[in-house]
DNA sequence: CTGAAAGCGCTTACAG
DNA sequence: CTGAAAGCGCTTACAG
């Protein structure tokens, strides 16, 4: 790789000038500067951003800690994300969470390292450690938390989806339909799992109806049988649940097995409601209906909060206080839920 | 960000000594090496490696490029990579070509300039411009192309699947099941669907049957009602075809959702095969026949691959000669397939 | 217009 | 053991 030097040496002037021509920087003759930009491209000279980097103090880089990347979800939110970054020319780096199980103080260890100028964080699936927090405490640059939130991350600014209100709308949706014996998969490990819960428990609540706890299934991990041995489950009772409340698409999608393998069927003999809005929802028969996030939002608005507060630090505005910000979702109604026969 | 000098000013120091206390090189007393330890553990000294990167000439950063995140399969090829990445310390910076159409020279140019070590590519979704053939070109780190080929990539390093393969398992499945008409949704835009059809004509071929060209439809953008509405055509006709193979799962779902609105069954009235073995194949009802890919397998082989080079380069190798690996294939048979009534 | 020099944050021979 | 100095590749005041 050619540089700047060998540039200048190449055409007998000091380095100084070389940098000024290729920067576009006044203080050299025209036809220096056209001589040097002509030997600059026939070297394939690349000028080296990492000095820049370290002369400016800004590595034009960001973090980005991730979970997986098994849906369309996590991967709008990438896109909106990187769209975000690359029209402020910054570039992520990206490091997933999977691979430093309770050592997550590493992956932030190394983005201090590499000085990304700020942070774009998917929490880690586990249970942060105390190493990990105590990591995130002395990080001195911006974060801002994506989807999930966990204890110890109050302190910064959010983006995700409005899960409580989501949790409400799917019930809503179903209890319109005249549904009241409704029984929900939900998701505890994750605070989206718990928020939409709690939108759930709520919604029951306010209209009066009983919820039946040994309807109530906490679906540990979702992309194994769990979910749908538990929709087995509440679909062989008798005078079982005319609906169900699943934490996600893919929850719901192991509930619309489990009915056909039980020669139920979709919406007829139980309603469904997921969440999300995958690809997949409109994709499968019946329809999903679901309740729709947006993720390409959540990963733009993301990433711009993490710009402002980029730009806040040059301009050395006050200190700020931390803002969450969850996108509203919508229902979208498919061919899994009917009005109760 | 506390420096180096900040550290050796405060201990009293010279920043060589604190170098050395800090690199754990010898050189330094055990007494100044402990307190300098100490200072730099309380001021939360974090090493610049960008200056590192400067002076070895090794950024340890990976370049990767992506279409799209939307399903599986990508993910988890970038799952198999960042594992190994992440073992050989090195760390990606993710560009999407889709925020750069017709400007993937813009990429390679910011990769070059971040110094990044080498590149892993999945191929720009666009027919490759001149200039970005040009950027190639002269990209002077090594590059393992992935999942895709196109014109002008042949000369590097490709990991991938055994497409054609596939291709002709697929259609041998179909064959072996005493299906004779055949159609195929195919995709003649990627590299990997024009394998996967010439392995099913080639397989055509050599049993004697007869390729209908009205049942052989190319599916633009399958993310589309494209796929959906062709399928509905082929079902809709009398004495159609009685087998169905599709380019991927998700084209296959489209096939399953046009059966289902126009009442008809998979498997009793047609087969379907599809391909990539995504989640999704086997939560749907009926589970795909599916061709499953071995996307973690083909990340982890990809950046091995990519590290070689890497370290190739370093033992100084002599100039290698490009490998193409393409990762085996394997029938998965669900419940979308049948033989013939 | 042009060049020599300082500096960004570090490492590594080289003197003392 | 310890420090001063050169150097990585660049930019930017500062002299000429």
């Amino acid at each position: 790789m050619s540089s700047l030097a060998k540039i200048a040496r190449i055409c007998g002037v000091s380095v100084g000038a070389t940098s000024k021509a290729l920067t576009g920087k006044p203080g050299v003759s025209e036809v220096t500067r056209q001589r040097i930009l002509n030997v600059a491209a026939q070297q394939n000279y690349r000028p080296n951003r990492l000095v820049h980097a370290i002369q400016s103090g800004r590595s034009m880089t960001v973090g980005l800690t991730c979970n997986d990347f098994q849906d369309d979800f996590v991967g709008s939110i990438l896109k909106g994300m990187l769209e975000v970054l690359y029209e402020a020319s910054y570039d992520p780096i990206v490091i997933s969470w999977d691979l430093c199980v309770h050592e997550g103080e590493t992956v932030l260890r190394t983005f201090a390292e590499r000085r990304v100028d700020g942070l774009l964080m998917f929490p880690p699936a586990d249970q942060p450690t105390h190493a990990y927090l105590q990591e995130l405490k002395s990080f001195q640059r911006p974060i801002v938390v994506v989807d999930q939130v966990f204890a110890g991350v109050e302190d910064y600014d959010f983006t995700g989806s409005q899960d409580y209100e989501g949790g409400q709308i799917a019930t809503e949706h179903l209890i319109k339909l005249g549904h009241k014996n409704i029984a929900n998969l939900y998701h505890l490990e994750t605070s989206t799992g718990r928020a939409r819960l709690d939108g759930f428990r709520s919604t029951m609540q306010k209209h009066g109806l009983i919820v039946h706890e040994q309807w109530m299934y906490n679906i540990e991990h979702y992309g194994t049988k769990e979910a749908y041995n538990h929709a087995k489950r509440l679909l062989s009772e008798k005078n079982g649940p005319t609906a169900i409340v699943a934490f996600n698409d893919w929850v719901a999608l192991d509930v619309l097995a489990a009915a056909r393998d039980l020669n139920l069927s979709v919406p007829n003999d139980v309603s469904v409601v997921g969440f999300a809005n995958l690809r997949v929802a409109s994709s499968v028969r019946p329809r999903l209906t679901t309740i729709a996030q947006n993720p390409l939002l959540i990963g733009r608005r993301a990433a711009k909060r993490l710009l402002e507060l980029l730009d806040g630090e040059k301009a050395d505005s006050p200190p700020h206080h931390p803002v969450t910000d969850r996108i509203p979702v919508k229902l979208i109604i498919g061919e899994s839920t009917r009005p109760i026969a």
